[in-house]
This record gives C-alpha cells, sequence and structure tokens, in this order.
DNA sequence: CTGCAAAAGAAAATTATTTTCTTTTAAGCC
DNA sequence: GGCTTAAAAGAAAATAATTTTCTTTTGCAG
C-alpha cells in the first residue's frame, strides 16, 4: 500500500505519520532545511516538536535514508539518497538542483594526484540560475 | 617586516596580535577548525576569548581573507583563500588536503546542462589517504 | 486484541554563536 | 616618542541550534 511506509521499514524505522511526513516533504522539494520542515509539518501537526524533526532527520541519516548536503554560507538541507549528483545553487533566488552530470573524471583525477582511495564526493557550484538572469 | 601584518592590513584590518597569530596558524596548519583554533590560541595568549575568535573569523570572511569549508559529517574548517582548489578528507585520520586539479571541465559540464552562470566551486572528496591504507 | 519496544511531545540541558558593554590598544598625527 | 581615537579585546550575558531526559502515546508483531 503506502509506498513511503515500505520504504521506511525497509530503513528499519518505524512508519509513524511524522515520519511519512518527513519523507513526503523530502520527495516532493527534494532539498529542504530543518526550519521549513518543522514548519510545514506544524501546518499537519499542531502539535509536532522540534526534537521529533531533529531526532527523526538523525535517524534517518544513521539507516542512510537520507543525507544531510552543507552549503557554503548557507543552511543545510536534507535530501533522499540517490544516485551520485552534484548542488547547484543560486545566489540569487536560493533555489538547489541537483545535476547528474558525469563527475567521474574529476574524481578519478584527484585519486591519481592524491593516491587516496575515494569513497564519497560532494560537489556544490554556486552560480545564477537563468530564472534569475 | 612582518609579512602578516600587511596582509591584515591589505584587508582592512588592524594588526593585532590575536589576529596575526590566527593568520599564522592558517598558514601552518592550512585548514583549522574553531576549536583548535581557540585552544592553540589559549597557548600564546591565555586570557583571550571565544567571542574574539568568532568576532576575527567573521570580519576575516567578510574581508575575503579567508573561507569557511563545510565538510559532510564533520565540524566546519577556515582557510586563508588562494587559487581554486578541492579538498580531499581522509577518513580515518581526519586529515584535510588540497589537490590543485582541473575541475574546469566539470563546471562546464554542469554549467551547459544547468544553464547557470557558475561563480564559485565547492568540492569535497571523501576516502581514505595513501598513509591511512 | 494485547503487550511492549520505540516514537512523540514537552521541557530542560547542552552546545554553538552572537551581542553588549567596558577596558585596552593599534596606528595615524603632531 | 607621546596623544587621540576608532576599533579590538575580553567578560559576561543573550540568543540560537541541537540534544537529552522523562512521561505519555502508538505502531506493529504475535
Amino acid at each position: 500500500m503506502h509506498e513511503t511506509a515500505e520504504l521506511l521499514k525497509e530503513h528499519q524505522l518505524k512508519a509513524t505519520p511524522q515520519r511519512i511526513k518527513i519523507v513526503r516533504m523530502l520527495e516532493e522539494h527534494g532539498h529542504i532545511n530543518i526550519e521549513d520542515l518543522y514548519s510545514q509539518m506544524l501546518e499537519e501537526f499542531p502539535s509536532v516538536s522540534l526534537a521529533t524533526i531533529y531526532k527523526n532527520i538523525n535517524q534517518m541519516i544513521e539507516s542512510g535514508l537520507i543525507q544531510e548536503v552543507k552549503i557554503p554560507k548557507t543552511k543545510s538541507v536534507f535530501e533522499l539518497i540517490k544516485e551520485p549528483h552534484l548542488h547547484m545553487v543560486c545566489d540569487k533566488c536560493g533555489k538547489i538542483e541537483d545535476i547528474c552530470v558525469g563527475t567521474d573524471r574529476v574524481i578519478e583525477e584527484a585519486q591519481k594526484l592524491s593516491g587516496y582511495d575515494i569513497k564519497e564526493s560532494f560537489i556544490t557550484l554556486r552560480g545564477t540560475c537563468p530564472d534569475c538572469r
């Protein structure tokens, strides 16, 4: 039935209404920060606690369902984990977009130069989006 | 004389002993977080205030002398601004290294795909360094 | 339908960062 | 070199962000 509930259970998390709402918001917005998560949550669950948001976000991170995206000069946002991608941040409207572009070459090049065994990449590019130009 | 003092003055910042020490630490370590900055500062200036660290770091960021590097799953570090580069973070020892590798192609590719006018890039790669393998 | 481990909510505690206010000091000027 | 002053330092309080604790509620396995 509820596919969101299934997703939570696959990650060993009880499918509570609050958690389902969080996942739905992440699915809908792609990226969302704690503040927005909380204020949107309040609309549907007027007595939700901020501690619930934090606790759930942390559990979802631990379970590998979501990840935190730290953005220079701005608040962190959270997103469902999916295939590797990079983040475009618009310096005018603040919009964040995912771009699936081959980062393989940078990683390969960096691997060669540094001798590191690279496991994860976090790439954020800041600029002005087409709508704001 | 003091080249560090000159650097501060070029950025319209009074060359106080505390600021000189901060810049020296950044030059020496490359990357350093608030906590380490504070504890090392205490050795030389036993009565330094944490507020002084924060205020100076913020002023140095505003003046374009340094920048904050936000790292997934870890505390932010600060570094002197220099030519574009990427950050390698070792998941074993926590060491952070700069790599000057051509990120131009990712940026170009992303620019083409997204239509953004890209101004800055923040690239962090996580993996295991040669020493920890 | 029942029992219980886990989650929610409320409030307090902790940690991180900023602000305020008073004292001290770097640096331009004579 | 001493004087002036705007800016910085330091101390403490204030604010913001996040976590913890504790009690009540609830999802879900049996």
